[in-house]
DNA sequence: GACCAGGCACATC
DNA sequence: GATGTGCATGGT
């Protein structure tokens, strides 16, 4: 027995109200935040992104052209600074050599080739490029985390060691495409995720405790 | 001071 | 194919 992802959603929404992902930003904006947000807290990411505006290099030509160590250091606020310079950098190569330097062209492709040029570049995996299918270009491409495996698999709703296909498509084959309703339902299991389904059990309070059956407690394994 | 964060690529067995 | 490791800053 198992909760059943509407209910999920429901939950999270009345609980804590619509979460305003990525609003008023530029696409080009979500497209770095996604790279520096790797395995890294959001709250650096934006000290990151500030100097970048501050810089004036919230472009994507501007930031091709800077020098990769000039790159690194502006960054570096976000963690593994050298790292996501390159991958940014590498990012940056396919939106200019592919599409010369315009979002508007790279976001006329269909989703399924463009989520495979984005995952073609070094650096770029399964989350980032769904985060930029989503988030950035608008397609309804579903975004899973760790959170979102943590929370599905502790609930009973998916297996511990289900990958992230399998994850990606428990709700893409449930949610019929809807650009709003993915981009929201993932800001709500990173939401609850930080409030309650951190590494260490922090279930106090928890919206989705009462959805197991007889208000079972949910598994916290990992 | 230890632990954690909206991953990903690569080495090794 | 599975499992382990490097990458790094800043908050709790």
């Amino acid at each position: 027995m198992t909760i059943r992802i509407d209910q999920l959603y429901a939950r999270l929404f009345d609980h804590f109200g619509p979460q305003h992902w990525w609003p008023g930003q530029s696409p080009f904006e979500v497209i770095v935040g996604a790279v520096l947000t790797q395995n890294t807290s959001w709250i650096n990411v934006r000290r990151a992104i500030d100097r970048l505006r501050e810089a004036d290099l919230l472009d994507p030509q501007a930031m091709y052209d800077l020098d990769l160590d000039e790159l690194a250091e502006l960054i570096r606020p976000a963690g593994y600074y050298r790292l996501k310079a390159r991958r940014l950098n590498n990012l940056l190569a396919l939106v200019i050599e592919q599409y010369g330097g315009s979002l508007e062209r790279m976001f006329s492709v269909d989703m399924p080739s463009l989520r495979e040029a984005l995952l073609s570049v070094n650096g770029v995996g399964p989350q980032t490029a769904d985060s930029i299918l989503l988030y950035a270009a608008e397609m309804p491409s579903f975004v899973v985390d760790t959170y979102t495996h943590r929370i599905l698999a502790r609930h009973g709703m998916i297996g511990f060691d289900a990958d992230y296909h399998q994850i990606k498509s428990f709700f893409e084959d449930t949610i019929e495409p809807d650009v709003a309703r993915y981009n929201e339902f993932h800001a709500l299991l990173v939401r609850v995720g930080h409030a309650h389904c951190r590494r260490k059990p922090k279930c106090d309070g928890c919206p989705l405790e009462a959805l197991l059956p007889g208000g079972e407690p949910c598994t916290p394994d990992f």
